[in-house]
RNA sequence: GGGCUCGUAGUGAAGUGGUUAUCACGCCUCCCUGUCACGGAGGAGAUCGCCGGUUCGAACCCGGUCGAGCCCGCCA
């Protein structure tokens, strides 16, 4: 029993049973319409008094009463057809209602088109849910499962789960303990990734693995990075090269997904693959935006006897000057919003000039030759009505502040085509990286990565010059992709820890299966993992991946809708030897 | 932990110092035989997040607090 869906179209005078809920009622008097929902969409149902008890039962009905109508298939007059929904050609004549559920006034409307609170849609989410946009993007969710499924299959992957109980990691985010009560004073952790895992299936002759993975990080969520819990899609290769997982596997999934799964069109179809540093120094950022243009400029060679002292001082003291083109005149009070914006992300200031009738119109002109002006403009191609930002300081504050201002103008600018996806590799990451504040060596990305060049890389003097075989790529300025040739080598382990002041018996500590597994004949191997939750956000065109995932956590990791985190029975604390300080009790 | 923005009937919004806080949707009652966001008449529903202060007078100004969203930190 079912209304009238796609897949088995009704004809005029087929009786018919339909249940579902009561989406709107429009009660004429002597005449009442009821559109009637389920998963397939909408259908018209109309009781006329004919129908007496039908029609006494209708009037009683309301907004999400859960129903089920037996009728006959009615075609309708030409000029009484609903284009707008599918089964708007004809309309079921009741003969029976019957109430399966009734429903209380509703805290937030279904069958409205007015946005809602967060909040209140998160706390009642299974009424959110009922509406026809989440019930699409629930159906892509699978759609989009499925296609990995049978892609990755096809390519002989074995999905293969992991450990959701699992041991805490030292490195990287904040784990979620889970007390054991057999073993007390111990804890397991829940996955932050199936990293060791997959390696050691690799380990375990396993040729080609992957699976959906649930991974688990306790760190504040952003609009683009849910809280808690995410999915990856996680992959991992034996007896191969970076390329192979790149070119050959993970590159044309992602295309498919974007053309024939999400209808999209690819910027360009050959990945570009960018190290890092270039990353860094043309978009002021290790995952650009590529639909954006309004790459970075260093003019710091041009300007570096420049009469403007907040320039030249600057790369007289070892830092830069950096400048983007963006292509409008901006008013007044729309610069001091851009240059408040840069002040949060670390600059002095934001100095700009703008270009009229071939020249560069701006209060600080003044301190620039003439030439170092018209070098300006030729430098950055730019035109009349175009507007010069500039940032001057050491690179990294200059890369951050102009990139951030770059994929800012990006919205402004109406430059993110939503119907475009730009897809990047970004390669050659530092191994490691110094902390600014610390002056600390510590790992750049993934510790688990090769490092090119190997041990003999490993004893270079210059450390932060050291690479790691790692392959990130970026979709429309998301990071949607992490992957990596795996260091398989225990020799190589100890020694990229050990650069880090870690000496072997931490190393074998923390990572003592791994480091005893790959001692006995590991596969050089690699792999990657795609954020899923990320990608359908940028596929389906959300700007929030909570509004791709059935039930999130909202910003602070609650649970408004079950109430998570709670309290939990003393009895439970107790068996586990916990005990905890109470807050304040209220 | 920090910054910015926000908090007004069930929902979404208006109201920037002055009688009884406004509107739309929803809800309740009545009328209505072709609507599809049906229409019409009437009604109920708000301690303006909470606490304190300034003022003759506070939804509005100030301080604090709680909650939400975005961002920074954080996220190998």
């Amino acid at each position: 029993m079912r209304t009238f869906s796609n897949e088995t179209p009704n004809k005029h005078g087929d009786k018919a049973t339909v249940q579902g809920w009561v989406h709107s009622r429009r009660d004429h008097g002597g005449l009442i319409f009821i559109d009637l929902r389920d998963h397939t969409g909408l259908v018209q149902l109309t009781i006329r008094p004919e129908a007496k008890q039908a029609f006494h039962d209708a009037q009683g009905l309301r907004d999400e009463f859960v129903v089920e109508a037996v009728g006959t298939v009615t075609e309708r007059d030409e000029k009484l057809k609903n284009p707008n929904i599918s089964s708007g050609d004809v309309e079921l004549v009741v003969d029976t209602i019957r109430v399966l559920n009734k429903s209380e006034a509703l805290p937030i409307q279904v069958n409205t088109s007015q946005t809602i609170n967060e909040d209140s849609r998160l706390r009642y989410r299974y009424l959110d849910l009922r509406r026809s946009a989440m019930q699409r993007m629930l159906k892509k969710r699978a759609e989009m499962y499925t296609v990995m499924r049978h892609y990755m299959d096809a390519l002989d992957f074995t999905e293969i789960t992991t450990p959701i109980i699992a041991n805490s990691s030292p490195e990287g985010a904040r784990d979620f303990l889970v007390p054991s009560r057999i073993h007390k004073g111990q804890f397991y952790a829940l996955p932050q990734a199936p990293q060791q895992f997959k390696q050691l299936l690799m380990v375990g002759g396993v040729h080609r693995y992957y699976q959906i993975a649930a991974c688990f990080r306790d760190e504040d969520p952003r609009a683009d990075r849910l809280y808690g819990e995410f999915y990856q899609l996680d992959l991992e290769m034996s007896f191969v090269e970076a390329g192979e997982v790149v070119r050959e596997t993970t590159e044309p999934l992602i295309k498919k997904l974007v053309t024939e799964f999400a209808g999209k069109k690819l910027l360009s179809d050959d990945i570009p693959r960018i190290p890092y540093h270039e990353a860094m120094d043309r978009f002021g950022s290790d995952k650009p935006d590529l639909r954006i243009g309004m790459e970075l400029n260093d003019l710091s060679t041009d300007l570096k006897d420049c009469g403007f002292g907040v320039f030249s001082n600057a790369i007289q003291n070892g830092g830069v000057v950096k400048a983007i083109v963006a292509q409008k005149l901006f008013s007044r009070s729309e610069i001091d919003k851009l240059t408040e914006r840069a002040k949060a992300d670390g600059a002095g200031g934001l100095p700009y000039m703008t270009v009229e009738n071939g020249r560069a119109v701006s209060s600080i002109t003044k301190f620039f030759s003439d030439q170092e002006l018209d070098t300006i403009i030729s430098n950055l191609g730019a035109q009349d009505g175009d507007t010069i930002f500039f940032g001057s300081d050491v690179r990294s504050k200059v890369n951050k502040v102009l990139g951030s201002l770059r994929s800012h103008l990006g919205d402004v600018l109406d430059l993110k085509d939503p119907s475009v996806i730009a897809l990047a590799w970004i390669i050659d990451f530092p191994f490691y990286e110094m902390d600014e504040k610390t002056g600390k060596l510590d790992f750049g990305h993934n510790p688990f990565s090769m490092p090119k060049g190997g041990l003999e890389a490993l004893e270079s003097d210059d450390k932060l010059a050291i690479v790691a075989d790692q392959y990130d790529m970026v979709m429309n300025g998301y990071e949607i992709c992490s992957g990596g040739v795996r260091n398989h080598n225990p020799e190589v382990l100890y020694k990229v820890f050990g650069v880090l002041g870690f000496d072997e018996d931490y190393v074998e500590s923390k990572f003592g299966a791994m480091l005893n597994a790959f001692k006995f004949g590991a596969p050089p191997h690699a792999g990657c993992a795609f954020g899923v939750d990320r990608i359908l956000m940028e596929l389906l065109g959300e700007d929030n991946v909570r509004e791709v995932v059935a039930f999130p956590k909202n910003g602070s990791g609650v649970d408004v809708m079950m109430q998570s985190p709670s309290t939990v029975d003393q009895q439970l604390l107790d068996e586990l030897e916990l005990s905890h300080t109470p807050q304040n009790t209220e």
